[in-house]
DNA sequence: ATATTTTTTTAGATTTGTCTAAATTTTAAT
DNA sequence: ATTAAAATTTAGACAAATCTAAAAAAATAT
């Protein structure tokens, strides 16, 4: 079977609102869409007719096995391409998202083994993400964020789960980017904020907020 | 400005016939595009509108410089993705049409300039044919097909003009492809078939309508 | 030159995905 | 337990891209 864009982009959708809430609502999708609740509602009986999700009108809704499967599928090709972005054509990782937005939606199969074998088969995106093998199976990567880090340990940043402008915007300043070493050297507890000493650049600073959203694992 | 898939579709389609014939009909664009003449009528009217054709009713229409200008561009795209598909990812050159139809439509600017760098600025695509440059100018190759060679000369297959499934077929069968090593040992004059020699292979005959469609340069 | 055929266009319908505004259901508040 | 507020759905409309069938124009054939 064959979804057309919009489809794929309401499955995806609701794929990475389930990961927070078990179940999606309508509002909440709308949102992420930036489109409209009654538009939701229209394509949700959409998939429902499709098989995709299961969905009770007023109670919410979430993607059925088949739909998941899907899902992961999608993932999996955009987590390629944005590799593929960032390794090869050389762009910076926080400008990747939106052409994978569109690369992810081409459809030939065969295009995605072979991108996945010319680039060796990456475990992980330029975010850090883990990308879904053939089978859909995703490597669970045991996330610490940076407020549970004991002092003085060296640790590879792994991945960031607010990918905001914003936040892009601030990592970019501290020279944070998956990859980088990092050593925190201290803990506030009056805030919870947190001293970091990135590479060769004077230690600093990152308010609890920034750092929990920033994964690391030790290298 | 930026375009829909199908005007796109219709913009390159209309660029290609005119390859033929200066001025396009409507029924021929409507088989190019296996579509109806009425959907045809429909979307010139709008490409009209959008400054992209000259057309005047039942007097047949063509782009003008600004449609040009992006069905230039589109080609680039989709030959820059053709040699991405044949040269990095190993795709046989007469399989790679359709999926770089759905590529030549992702619209990031940047992505085509990296690409092409990526690619180290090649001159041809997979089937011969040039890559039109960033600023929309095409290498004329000259192109001499097999009927136009004198004996005995080796030359080297640069492009073949009818890309149909059944010629592909032939050319497969014939051990030719873009880059093969030919040498002409006999024309027949009495059907205007040519015998070649391709490597190791043992001589064969092949038809002038299949030698006419096969452009080649000396090497 | 007129009639016939072919090509092109128009008129009106259809599908997909969206929207606004109104109605309905659920949730929260008093 | 009502009432008010918020969330969701329905009804009806719209834009894009397509289609069929009929009308109009152009090309051709006698």
């Amino acid at each position: 079977m064959n979804y057309s864009v919009s489809e794929e982009n309401y499955i995806k959708s609701i794929y990475h609102l389930q990961q927070q809430t078990a179940t999606v609502t309508t509002n909440s999708l709308a949102n992420e869409l930036r489109t409209k609740p009654a538009s939701v509602t229209d394509m949700l009986k959409k998939l429902q007719t499709k098989q995709l999700v299961e969905y009770e009108k007023y109670r919410g809704f979430k993607l059925n096995a088949n739909g998941n499967k899907i899902a992961i599928n999608i993932v999996r090709r955009h987590r390629l391409w944005e590799f593929f972005l960032v390794n090869k054509l050389g762009f910076e990782w926080d400008k990747v998202h939106e052409i994978a937005e569109e690369l992810e939606h081409v459809s030939s199969a065969e295009l995605i083994k072979r991108l996945d074998s010319f680039l060796n088969f990456p475990q992980t995106d330029p975010h850090g993400d883990p990308i879904p093998d053939t089978n859909g199976k995703i490597a669970f990567i045991k996330q610490l964020s940076l407020v549970e880090i004991t002092v003085k340990k060296n640790v590879v940043v792994s991945s960031v789960s607010n990918q905001s402008p914003e936040m892009l915007e601030m990592l970019k300043h501290y020279h944070i980017g998956i990859g980088t070493s990092i050593k925190v050297t201290r803990h506030f507890t009056f805030d919870g904020s947190v001293e970091i000493k990135v590479s060769q650049h004077p230690s600093c600073i990152i308010s609890e907020q920034v750092a929990k959203n920033i994964f690391v694992h030790h290298d």
